[in-house]
RNA sequence: GGCCCUAUCGUCUAACGGUUAGGACACGGCCUUUUCAAGGCUGUAAUCGGAGUUCGAUUCUCCGUAGGGUCACCA
């Protein structure tokens, strides 16, 4: 566990969530990136989990985060479950290490035991609120702290509160007044290191040469910086990532105002692939009008210049246009599997459901942007039609007025023998169950023209699906096959009475 | 309140001093057409405001304004 064994060249990034509930898509666009860049240099990506709070830790958390990473096939080459070089990846269970840096530090005389109880360091607060001036601990630093036992918060001592200066790899050359620096906490006195200590002594160890974070860590920046001169050692790189604001753009994206779990879109039936390309785009793009990457191309294409500095805001109406992109690349196999384990049982009991089926995707692949879509169709009868026969009502039958052109004074009843001839029709032809839509199309165009296309092609699509809306009647009679097409018009005949 | 970040169509963005300010989503129209869907064509729509610098500012500087972040023994 020696930090200068590590190769300075070799691009190691991580990604270090607390264990603090679920992911949202904040979280996974940061994991995304840092993992995208090492990808793309043959570097390392390391998961971390940063569980130093006990009381803010939610079981199964962990888990979770991993199964969301992994529905995104965002693989990491390190992790707690995995393991690595520098294992352990929990925090809670490197905390000897994080003491040894901490000793090191209150020996040197650079940071010191903080000897107030919460309620005298509240008062100090309230004391630079009521003035109007910022709180900074170091102006009430004690002159004689107790030597820390572990048992009280150790303290960085800020040696010289300047103005800081540093490179961030997105925003350019940054900079805070000495109001940013403040002898912050390292160790806190239940013996867990803060955030503000333990990431920077693992990012050390694990040899990490990218932090990328989001934005709200640029103003915590100088004390990281104070930490690093403390501890004489260089900073690795900066990358900030762009605020991702809520749909209504009033705030930037949280859990606590209803930021969504990630995994609730795979549940939704969003592709991973969609959802990455998807995220990949809220802070980044390519430079040019290039839209649809697989993961793979997003690799390729990734770097940090093309990160944006201004928020956005989370768009899910062009996550479903991403996701309808994503969809035409699936492979039929694909999609077909994906679309009937949506579909109810009983449409398995046509014994035709095989054949049916084939027909049925091609129309399935041109209408749905996402799988949850099919279960949305069940549900509103749009695919019943397909495997039983519908029920409707007899006006159905008859299309609009502007549709009938020349026969405006068209009634129901004057279909009964039009249908009935598209029957005969049907029936005197050589259609069979494996006739294409353009076969069953020859058969009625004739008669549809010489009758009135609307009326005719209306009344037959009607009588085969019962909806006002379906797709049109060729597809739907070879789909049928003409011996249930002729048999849900003879019932539509019926049904006029 | 202090400190910090950001600012191009409704939204995501291109432009790295000189363009009729481009693309995508969404929205509208047209075509195709038996409905829907799909597809093709097409339209509306933006440089936050004010000073500078410059022959010339979306682009550089400053000042406003607006939005966001942060000021924890949370990360």
């Amino acid at each position: 566990m020696n930090p200068t064994e590590n190769n300075p060249k070799k691009i190691v990034t991580r990604f270090a969530p607390s264990p603090t509930g679920f992911m949202h898509v904040g979280g996974v666009r940061t994991a995304l990136y840092a993992w995208a860049f090492a990808r793309k240099n043959a570097g390392t990506f390391i998961l971390r989990i940063e569980d130093t709070d006990k009381e803010r830790e939610v079981e199964g958390s962990i888990e979770q985060i991993m199964k969301s990473l992994q529905w995104l096939s965002i693989g990491w080459d390190e992790g707690p479950d995995i393991g690595g070089p520098n294992a352990p990846y929990l925090q809670s269970q490197r905390l000897e290490t994080y003491k040894k840096y901490a000793q090191m530090l209150a020996d040197k005389g650079l940071a010191y035991a903080d000897p107030y109880t919460p309620e005298e360091l509240e008062a100090f607060r309230k004391e630079a609120e009521e003035n109007k001036k910022p709180f900074l601990y170091r102006n009430h630093r004690p002159e004689n702290p107790p030597v820390w036992d572990g048992n009280q918060p150790l303290r960085l001592k800020i040696q010289d509160a300047k103005v800081s200066k540093w490179h961030d790899e997105v925003r350019g050359d940054l900079e805070a007044g000495p109001e940013a620096l403040d002898d912050f906490i390292l160790m806190k006195s239940d013996g867990y290191p803060t955030y503000n200590f333990a990431h920077i002594i693992d990012d050390l160890y694990m040899g990490v040469t990218h932090i990328f974070r989001a934005d709200e860590f640029i103003s915590s920046t100088p004390k990281f910086l104070a930490l690093y001169e403390a501890l004489e050692i260089d900073p690795p790189k900066f990358v900030t990532l762009p605020p991702i604001m809520g749909p209504d753009g009033k705030k930037k994206l949280g859990k606590r105002d209803g930021a969504k779990d990630i995994l609730t879109y795979k549940d939704e039936g969003f592709l991973p692939d969609a959802m990455v390309n998807f995220l990949a785009f809220i802070g980044w793009n390519p430079g040019d009008d290039r839209e649809v990457f697989t993961p793979a191309e997003f690799i390729q294409a990734f770097d940090i210049e093309g990160i944006q500095k201004a928020g956005g805001k989370l768009n899910e109406e062009k996550l479903v246009w991403f996701n309808k992109e994503h969809m035409k690349k699936l492979s039929d196999s694909t999609f077909r599997a994906g679309a009937e384990s949506l579909l109810p049982a009983e449409f398995k009991n046509d014994p035709a459901y095989a054949r049916k089926m084939s027909g049925i995707l091609p129309i399935l692949r041109e209408r749905v942007s996402v799988f949850k879509e099919i279960t949305e169709m069940v549900s509103s009868g749009d695919l019943h039609y397909f495997f039983m026969a519908p029920e409707y009502n007899s006006e159905l039958l008859l299309c609009a007025p502007k549709m009938r052109k020349g026969r405006e004074d068209a009634t129901v009843a004057d279909l009964k023998p039009i249908l009935e001839k598209v029957i005969s029709l049907i029936e005197a032809s050589s259609l069979t169950d494996t006739s294409t839509p353009e076969e069953c199309r020859s058969v009625l165009w004739d008669y549809a023209d010489s009758e009135g296309r609307g009326i005719v092609l209306w009344a037959v699509r009607a009588a085969l699906t019962g909806k006002e809306r379906s797709p049109d009647p060729f597809a739907m009679c070879s789909i049928l096959g003409p011996k249930e097409t002729a048999e849900r018009l003879r019932k539509a005949v019926e049904k006029i009475g």
